[in-house]
Parts: structure tokens; C-alpha cells; sequence
DNA sequence: CCCGCTCTTGACAGGCTGCCAACAAGAGGC
DNA sequence: GCCTCTTGTTGGCAGCCTGTCAAGAGCGGG
């Protein structure tokens, strides 16, 4: 039993010249596979080459840099999908942060060995890291507020535009520790961390503390 | 000019022999120098053993391994003195967690780079160093948990006092990541962080929102 | 069927880390 | 004061990893 063969990338025949995207993603999808498991620096490009079913080389030859590809797989990783915003229920800024919470719980809890993979976050030492991280939540940020604080408007008060951002993505820094608290140490469930989540998010975000539609 | 006099190690002759703890702890002053300026990955061990005016195969002998003297000189760079909870001044929650607020922003403004550079740990989720972190935050979490709700009792209601902890290590969160939107970014002033970070503590902490001295 | 493009490979050079035996700087005994 | 013995300290060695590059091979076009 190769590696190949329990790998679930397919390695047909080595050599196989494929098209340059087909090829990045197969290495992408490798790569993302061992970094869910172990972190970057015990991964060595010679492990993702095997993984991937090419020579080492072309991991240069399509990335550039170990770093660079694992940035890439970063940003992938740390991007949420858009339609994940749109639609959510409740009327009370309570309800729609407690389905967002939920709709978060549900897919890191999917994707839990991934998720960890990243680490806690908002880390410190590496700039390049760092940068990708903060586009993510830069993005996710716009998620959430267009999510919840719809009436905001960044034109008419970019200072309070600023400051809102800030708020969401200092959130963001709680909701990566309590996620840890509940996958890793387990002393929070399921029910504690939803709680804690609403709880921060709503005192979190400005104006009233509960809107209600009329 | 040699880089033995620039930097601020004394370093009189070479070869010269010394006390164990006292080599110890001239080879991690200058750790604690050179990570606060670049990234674990960036460091050598060849620059660390220069800027420390030593051997580099020294540095094993006293550490094991590369990774070991960072993961000591990240504990002691994290370690919170036990001074800073005692006596800290207001009647209601609030203003003592003001009080607590203000007391770690201070001291994280007077050694921001050193704060930053190491911040929460490598990124890439690396165990030993989340170990590391994680440590930190129980002893940090003492320090608040007694200083802002002396009326809890751990022996009490055990399964009380684990998920209180966990709201507050997942609290620490919020903290960094404002921290960074302080520091580094530049999204919030002074007084912006101190009003996120006094809310979020205030609304995580369990019991009455806020309980006034009779 | 042959040619050319380019995807892919294997090898090379440089750097870094951990290990180890040899060296010598102090301390203690006589 | 000199010698010896302990042990802090050094420099070199082997192994691994990474980035680069020219050569080789697969596949489409003429």
C-alpha cells in the first residue's frame, strides 16, 4: 500500500503532465492535508512532494517558496465563504449574532483538525502570516457586520467605520481562544461557547444593546 | 568593531568560564534580545550564540535544543508578576476591572515590542508553544479571577470554576487581538481599546452584571 | 510522422541544526 | 606555590532541508 494509493489526491502515473491549475490544486489539496495535522515547520517540502505525487522541485517551480505555498494554503483556509453572511434568521441583533454562532460552531466543528492547524491566530512573530491572517478577518469582518450591524454605513462616519472594524476583529481574537477552550481543552460544550460568543458579541457591537424590528 | 561590543552582553574574553546559572542567563537575556526583534524561524543559532559571546554548540548543552531555549525564554517573557492583582483600587466590578484594564495596558505599552514580537505564539499551532501560552494564561487567569471576583470559590462548585476559567483564558483572546488593533494597527486609541477591553470583561464575568459593595 | 513547447524531474550547492570528543580555565589538596 | 582533577567551553563533523537549474519527457500542432 503506497502512500499514493491511500492518499486520496490521485497519482496515476508518475511523469502524468497535467494542466499548471489541475497540478496547483493538487499540491494545494496535499498540502492542506498535512498542515490540518502537523504544524509548518515539521513539514518538510520533500513530505509535501510525496504527498502530492511530484517531485520536490515542482513545489518551487508553481509556489515559489515552502513559505509561499503555505501561505497560499493559509488563505484558502482561513477564507469563509460568502454566502455564509447572507440569510441569516432572527429578528433581534440577540438572534441573528445566535445564528451566526451557530452557523461558525458548525463548520469549525467540521473542520476542527484544520482549523487547530492554524493555531491561535493573530500570532505574533511572523509578518507575512500575520498579513494573511488580518486580510481574512478583514474579510470576515465585512461578513459580520453586514450581517448584524446593517444599518452601518462606512461613508457617512469612516472614523466610526475604523472603530467598528477594530471591535469585530478584536472579536475575532475571542472567538479563536474559546474555540480552543472547547476543542482542545474540552472545558467548555457546546452550549458554553455559543453562550460566550453571543454574550461577547452583542457587547461587543455598538448602538442599542438589542435592536428590534418593528 | 566587534559584535561583542555592540552589544549591550558583556562579553570580556572568550572562553572565559562561568557559573552555570550565570552563562544561563546571559545566553537568554540575548534570546530575549534578538526574538524581540525577528521571528523564532529567523533566528539562527549561530546568531545566538554570537550575540550571547558563546559557543553555539553551547547553547545546546545548556538547552537541549534550539526550540527549548525559546520555549524558555518565551515562559519567562509571559509570566505575569503576582504583584500586579493585589490591591487594585474601585468598589464596583466595573472600575476594578478598569482599574486591571488600565494596569496591563501601561505595562504592555512600556514593552510593546517585546509583547508583539512573541505575542500568542508561533503561528502554524505548534503544541509545545500553545502548551507554553496556555500555561501563562492559567497563572494570568488566577490573577483576575481573585482580583475581580473574590467571592468565587474553586472548591466549591468545581465544574463552576473550570468554565469561569475558560471564559476567562478565551477573554485573553479579545485582549491580544486588541492589543494588536492598539498597537500595530492603529485602528483604536487608548481610550477605544480600554472601553472594548473594560466592556468584554465586564460582560463575560459571571453573576450580576455589576455588583456594588453595600 | 516529426518538431517544438513546456511540464516535470533529478542532482547540486549552500546553510542550518544537533552531537561529540578534545581543550583549558579555575578550584582544591598537599 | 604547584599539581591535579573537575567541568565549563570550543570547534569540527554528519545529516537534513531548502532553493536553483539544466536536462529529460509527455503531448499537441504542422
Amino acid at each position: 500500500m503506497t502512500s499514493a494509493e491511500t492518499a486520496s489526491a490521485p497519482s496515476p502515473s508518475p511523469g502524468r503532465r497535467l494542466e499548471p491549475d489541475a497540478r496547483r490544486a493538487e499540491i494545494l489539496e496535499a498540502a492542506l492535508r498535512l498542515y490540518a495535522e502537523r504544524p509548518y515547520a515539521d513539514v518538510s517540502t520533500s513530505e509535501l512532494a510525496r504527498e502530492a505525487g511530484v517531485a520536490r522541485g515542482l513545489l518551487n517551480h508553481y509556489f515559489g517558496t515552502k513559505r509561499d505555498l503555505y501561505l497560499t494554503a493559509l488563505r484558502i483556509l482561513l477564507t469563509i465563504p460568502e454566502e455564509a453572511a447572507a440569510g441569516l434568521p432572527g429578528r433581534t441583533r440577540t438572534e441573528r449574532a445566535g445564528a451566526a454562532v451557530d452557523w461558525f460552531l458548525d463548520t469549525v466543528a467540521a473542520r476542527a483538525g484544520l482549523w487547530l492547524s492554524v493555531g491561535v491566530g493573530g500570532a505574533g512573530g511572523d509578518p507575512e502570516v500575520d498579513r494573511v491572517v488580518e486580510e481574512a478577518d478583514e474579510t470576515a469582518a465585512d461578513r459580520v457586520i453586514t450581517a448584524l450591524v446593517p444599518e452601518h454605513d462606512p461613508a457617512s462616519d469612516p472614523a466610526a467605520d475604523v472603530v467598528l472594524r477594530a471591535r469585530v476583529r478584536a472579536y475575532f481574537g475571542l472567538v479563536r481562544a474559546a474555540s480552543r477552550e472547547w476543542l482542545v481543552r474540552g472545558s467548555l460544550d457546546h452550549a458554553g461557547v455559543r453562550d460566550l460568543l453571543v454574550t461577547g458579541l452583542v457587547a461587543l457591537l455598538p448602538g442599542p444593546e438589542i435592536q428590534e424590528d418593528p
